[in-house]
DNA sequence: TATGAATGAGTCTTCATTCAT
DNA sequence: TATGAATGAAGACTCATTCAT
């Protein structure tokens, strides 16, 4: 159990520092302290480690952006909750933030590729059902996903990237708090071009 | 000469497909229809090749960028600017742009670390100077550079990743006409917000 | 006690089918259906339990041939009875035959060399005696252990080999008949050949 | 081409004195003064270095044994010409005959498969063909050529076996005419059985 | 007796790079 | 300039065996 923890946990720290062809299974094996066939033991291969750490971060942000969505009363709630909830978890879980944020999703996951894309499928039907109620409304914008993922997503992300490089002085909660009413009101905005 | 090019052509989609380390000098080899010794008669080194590839990448979009910021006669101008040659920038080099936003800066970069300092030193002074001069009138944001930066570049990335992947709907140029009115908005809100 | 028989036979069908350095302990394991501490329990090692049913196997047919030996009356009923009871072995133990047939004897089976030894010697010295008394009258060849052990035993074993890997029609029965009466035939053909 | 002929060389003593999971690609290696790159630089594979010499040596004994059946004028010519054949090729080739004579035909040989059973096509075709024209004189058995392969083959490679351990005192010529006539007879013998 | 986690030496293979022609 | 053979360090993974429970 404990050894399972610590190996993934390294793992993670390597992957996310060197990438994965960057990483060896000496680098995870020394940094988790851990013998060779200890870790053969625990994971039967660096792709199955890999492919395991991919899908629980994935898990974990989509979770998180279903629950802020569900319990979002108005489409203004709803993308503020969005963008604070998904920097609260860039908090929370540093590592698997910055995992996830330079990443490649690597061929080999086709293996799992079913799992992950029964993840993307719930998100995004969800997603889109959530949209089309305030489509109608008229609160959101009519068919420009791409545009609208990139103002809802695009500078949560850019900033998470900078903060987790130190590279920011602004705090997470106040940037979330800013960026979520910038997103609205982008949003709201971008509405307005699609009307009729 | 030709042989150069067809190198450096084929490593860019390689270290873009594979990542630098997935990359082999083998795969190299293979699309560019070359022998090694071929290979390394014009290029020392893997590392030397990327390098090369990354300082040329890095060179063009802050080109892009310099002059974009130069030419405008506003600072909405300059905003605007900025958006719309960064996606242009995108539409014409979607490989080196790819490239680039995919690309993890690796450690052994550091030898040619001046040559690409000095080029951020460049920008960032440029932009320094830029955001400063439209600060003072109130028209941009005070010390707020990171929240700044991930409005106005963050969504535009954003789109530039899903265009490049093929999942956009909206053409390059409605993105840079419509993600430059948004990141001008954003900024001059959050200029508001950061009034006395 | 059980368990000791079933490991047993699990690795004498894993032996047999992917040679000794070609079976792993984990694929004896696999077919016992026994844990790592059970194996280790029962047998000190992957090279105790090849050389327990390599020694097994050896003394079997070895005391199948001796009493065939011993019992027979004449010269040709000896022959006859050497080709029949090695057939009716193989018939009886197809798994150990097999395993006898395919296997090569590694080095460090000179641990157990000494019995090995003993038991080869046992034969040796008895089918000796026996050719000897035959040789004096007349109906078996002269000084020609080695094409007379050709004769002897290679047709049974080739036939054995192909009857293992079903690749054959005739039955185990009659084959012994026919192949007894050929080796018979073809000693006595050989020891006219070694008369002065 | 050098450095090929010693890799091969050198991998087919190992193989037969160590079988395939049983040698190295280090052995290999060592026996050949050649370096890991190099040796993969001419092959792809052990499994490969070791379908090409399996491969071969079947083909090798194969058009030995078509030689001399195409050449005979009778049938006991044919027969006699056989082992005759077989035996010569053992003392031209000793290396390869132990190699044939040990190895077991791994799973993964599957791979050159067609060629194999094309190979093995041939020989069959031809030997059948052959055979049945002697049938039809009466001269070789009906239908029974599993008991007249192992009278007609399992004598000379049970002698083959014993003369490569060093284990005979009769020379192979000697041997060959000796086991030739055996060999005739005992299918002539053979055939007057299966007369109706 | 039984279980399965832990160990580390050893195996096959890859790959950047050098060198002779 | 071009070619491809040669090199050897390093990487992923296997496997017999030991050990704590």
């Amino acid at each position: 159990m404990a050894r399972r923890e610590e190996i993934l946990g390294a793992a993670l720290q390597c992957f996310h520092e060197l990438g994965y062809e960057g990483t060896t299974v000496a680098d995870i094996k020394a940094r988790a302290k851990v013998s060779t066939g200890s870790l053969y033991h625990h994971f039967t291969s660096k792709e199955q480690l890999f492919a395991e750490l991919y899908l629980d971060s994935i898990r974990e942000t989509q979770a998180t952006s279903l629950r802020a969505l569900r319990r979002a009363k108005s489409s203004e709630q709803g993308v503020r909750a969005l963008v604070a909830s998904y920097l609260r978890w860039v908090h929370r879980e540093p590592e698997k933030a910055a995992f996830l944020l330079t990443m490649r999703r690597a061929e080999f996951m086709e293996e799992v590729e079913e799992e992950l894309e029964a993840m993307n499928q719930e998100l995004r039907t969800t997603l889109a059902e959530w949209i089309d109620q305030h489509v109608r409304t008229g609160e959101l914008p009519l068919a420009r996903t791409d545009l609208l993922m990139a103002l809802l997503v695009g500078p949560s992300e850019d900033f998470a990237r900078r903060w987790l490089r130190g590279r920011t002085t602004t705090s997470l909660r106040e940037a979330a708090e800013l960026l979520g009413e910038a997103a609205w009101n982008a949003l709201r905005a971008l509405a307005k071009h699609s009307e009729p």
